[in-house]
DNA sequence: CAGATTATTATGTACGCACATAAACACAAA
DNA sequence: TTTGTGTTTATGTGCGTACATAATAATCTG
């Protein structure tokens, strides 16, 4: 190695680290700046400077211009999950993947999906119903409206070979969107899909995808009983 | 303004964003790489690097050393939901925050908790079951076991003034842990507690806190129904 | 021609410097 | 006392250079 102590930005994030763990920078504590703690460190203000900020996006730690930087109070407040791609996620798991559309047809949302994707009056947008599965077991049953006066060449996909997700994925490009989660308990039309009782609880992702000012569809996911949506951090 | 037109990294992740929702970049494709991009843009690598590295982290590119960097064929949603403080989260909304201690006592875990702390044997902990409250009604059920052989000091912390919670986070530094989220219908005892009718589907968020090698604490919050947690991207 | 070796190349990171910017602070004027 | 107005200071960001690292591409070798 040319230098055997060089240090690194993730050597100061570790360091800074263990500070904060070990308490010896308490929590809403001010702890030293930038041009110090390079120097205790011995590296330059820019490496501090991306330690400190990765901690900071990460909300150990919170900055702020001419207040310096201090040790957040409540540390892990926000985790990320990643939202699961169902085929992904069945394949991973060495299962077999397979869906069904269900439904298919042209007909005016509901007012709050109307909300959600903006529409004015009452324009008929295309509507599916879909059953995702796992070795032929159900794993999540979608209800998805898509916003076909935005994206008209829906009108013409068939998907016999891509979900209507991995169709949307693949034509068109989001921007962005929003997410909720829930719990339910299953309905007889939903315990009947899903196979499982009815009043079984369950988890919902519901989630617009928007791309520019375009809203362009709104998914209802209703997963299987027993189904957890995990993380680390 | 010094200089109208320098740019910022800002700028060139907005830009290469638009190359991207306008497919000039098509999903899978090669993009130019930064000495190139600092070029056409007329910055420093330094600020290509910057902003490439933020669409990268987001998911929207994956980049890969001497390979190149590429548009994300599939943009990895990953939504950071942030964990509620359900203090905060009440307050917050302009209800009166309260809570109440149902039950304090010494116990061995079930299994699955004795696992998530990874407690062997026969291990007496501490048990809490805590409702809190907005305004007055019924907002998450918590039951949290904390290991108080790793924590003994939580033996002698009465939670008049403070939450269960509001103690570790105040005592204890944790420095990870796991969530997860689910959906259950309420038990007979649970929708007493709750105020709702036994069967309603609920949100469930489990969380497992660690510091160091120590479990500290497993969580188990069921929210009142109707409660949504929500996130935008 | 397969397999090991070496060159090439794009990203990753560090440094030192300069200046921008937000916010706390001190001080002066109304 | 309040309201401006500057000053100070810590973070935020940009630049150019240098070198590290990983992975592909090219080359050599048995």
């Amino acid at each position: 190695m040319t230098e055997a102590d060089r240090k690194t930005w993730q050597a100061v994030q570790d360091e800074v680290r263990r500070y904060i763990s070990a308490r010896i920078w308490k929590p809403g504590e001010l702890i030293p700046h930038e041009a110090e703690l390079a120097l205790q460190f011995g590296c330059a203000r820019a490496t501090v400077n991306r330690a400190l900020r990765g901690l900071a996006e990460a909300g150990l730690l919170e900055r702020r211009r001419k207040a310096g930087t201090r040790v957040a109070l409540n540390p892990v407040r926000r985790a990320a999950f990643s939202i699961p791609i169902i085929r992904e996620e069945i394949e991973s798991t060495g299962q077999r993947y397979g869906y069904k559309v269900f439904l298919r047809e042209m007909r005016v949302p509901p007012p709050d999906v109307q909300a959600r994707l903006q529409l004015s009056g009452a324009d008929k947008i295309l509507h599916l119903q879909t059953l995702y599965t796992a070795d032929n077991r159900p794993y999540v049953f979608e209800t998805r409206w898509i916003n076909s006066i935005a994206v008209p060449d829906v009108l013409n996909a068939d998907f016999d070979m891509l979900s209507p997700n991995e169709w949307l994925v693949r034509e068109v490009a989001f921007d962005g969107g929003d997410f909720t989660v829930s719990g339910v308990a299953a309905t007889r039309e939903e315990a009947a899909v899903l196979a499982c009782k009815p009043g079984e609880g369950l988890l919902v992702l519901e989630r617009t995808t928007r791309q520019g000012d375009n809203m362009i569809t709104a998914v209802r996911l209703l997963f299987h009983p027993g189904y957890r949506m995990h993380t680390r951090c």
